[in-house]
DNA sequence: CTTAACACGTGAAGC
DNA sequence: TGCTTCACGTGTTAA
């Protein structure tokens, strides 16, 4: 049963303008037909009771356009999330503002991430995107000293991890070596595939510190990011 | 004046519990007031009546809890976007579905933006990131012959349009130069700050042709990216 | 039978 | 005044 409880709709109930038992009727029809009923009750034609009636009506149809305005962006929102179309609002409004949250963390340390090789060695490890398919994107960056073959070895332990190379960047100063990977994990990679590259990458530097290089002061520990 | 239009709430109104016409009644102690009247009107402890009230408390306090934990989302969201609060409800989920879809896009382009000097001249400018202090993030890129006042004539240029250098990067190939600068804005620029380092960059390259260069294929136009 | 989620109509308040 | 937005209580439906 619709509310329709409003005074005027009672009122029109005890003037014989009653809801009957049809209940598939449209909304608007049956306003309509309450209207007519009324007006053909009075005597004069525009009353005060058919413009509050009048006036009801329209804000009974604002107020489900608004209605359907808001459920649209919402609708809207689920799709551009991974989350199915079953998930009720207040779920999809949380998920919308963690991910914003997400977002807005990345884009900040995203240009943290320094160019430039710094005189300790490092490794960070950074998740920077989780599409909505599912993959997720990192942003990988080492430094150390220069060595020729530091990044044939790079693209091994990439491809042993499965991991897409979507852009390498490499900068070298003083004799130091910054490299900055972005790479790509299939859907079927968590989260624990920072932790993987992570591990890989450091032991890629333990092994060239064993082979030929001086002990140097390390900052691997200090630097995961995982956000 | 409250709803309270159910079956059960006319009825005891009929029966001698009418609202009166005290406003200020808190809804919970209303309720209360309306329980207690109705059990002492019957004989019986738990009737049917006494359920069904029970139940109907019920139901609009869950349904106010609901309201609660959407509208306290909807403000959470408020607080990360760069709006007011007393943005409308449609407004604001319009400017979130505007926000993410934004960067995501974003999330894309970063990592399309090739880091290795093309044959062709070009310059992108995308803007990066809206942040909700009104700061706004642009990424630009620019690829030409490789000549040693490159990089000096650039800070100049990011200096005489206020713009903050937070991160640049260099690459040189084939006698071709390739600079990515990542540089922030301050509140009062707005979107036209692309357009104005667009042209700043533009400007710059044909001047270094003019003077010692040979004319060279430009592709300016055709890599503006203003999402 | 409860519980949760939704759409609806309605009164109130701001402009 | 009318128009818009909001919160509320309610009926309904699915798990």
């Amino acid at each position: 049963m619709q509310p329709e409880n409003s005074e005027l709709y009672r009122f029109l109930a005890q003037n014989g303008v009653g809801h009957g038992s049809s209940y598939g009727f449209s909304s608007s029809s049956y306003d309509f037909q309450i209207m007519q009923s009324f007006s053909n009750s009075c005597i004069s034609e525009t009353t005060p009771q058919d413009r509050a009636l009048a006036a009801l009506k329209n804000h009974k149809e604002a107020e489900r356009r608004r209605r359907e305005r808001i459920n649209s962006h919402l609708n809207r929102l689920r799709s551009l999330l991974p989350c199915n179309s079953k998930t009720d609002k207040a779920s999809l409004l949380a998920k919308v503002v963690q991910r914003l949250r997400e977002l807005k963390q990345q884009a900040v340390e995203v240009t943290e991430v320094e160019n430039l090789p710094s005189e300790t060695d490092e490794i960070r490890v950074l998740s920077c995107d989780y599409s909505s398919d599912g993959t997720s994107i990192f942003k990988a960056s080492l430094c150390c000293e220069d060595r020729s073959d530091l990044f044939p070895e790079l693209i091994q332990v990439l491809n042993s991890l499965h991991l897409k190379t979507l852009r390498a960047e490499m900068a070298t100063f003083g004799g130091r070596i910054r490299n900055v990977l972005v790479v790509a994990a299939d859907k079927d990679h968590g989260i624990e595939s920072v932790h993987l590259l992570q591990n890989a990458l450091k032991s890629l530097l333990e092994r060239s510190d064993s082979i030929d290089r001086p002990k140097r002061r390390r900052a691997y520990d200090h630097n995961v990011m995982v956000p």
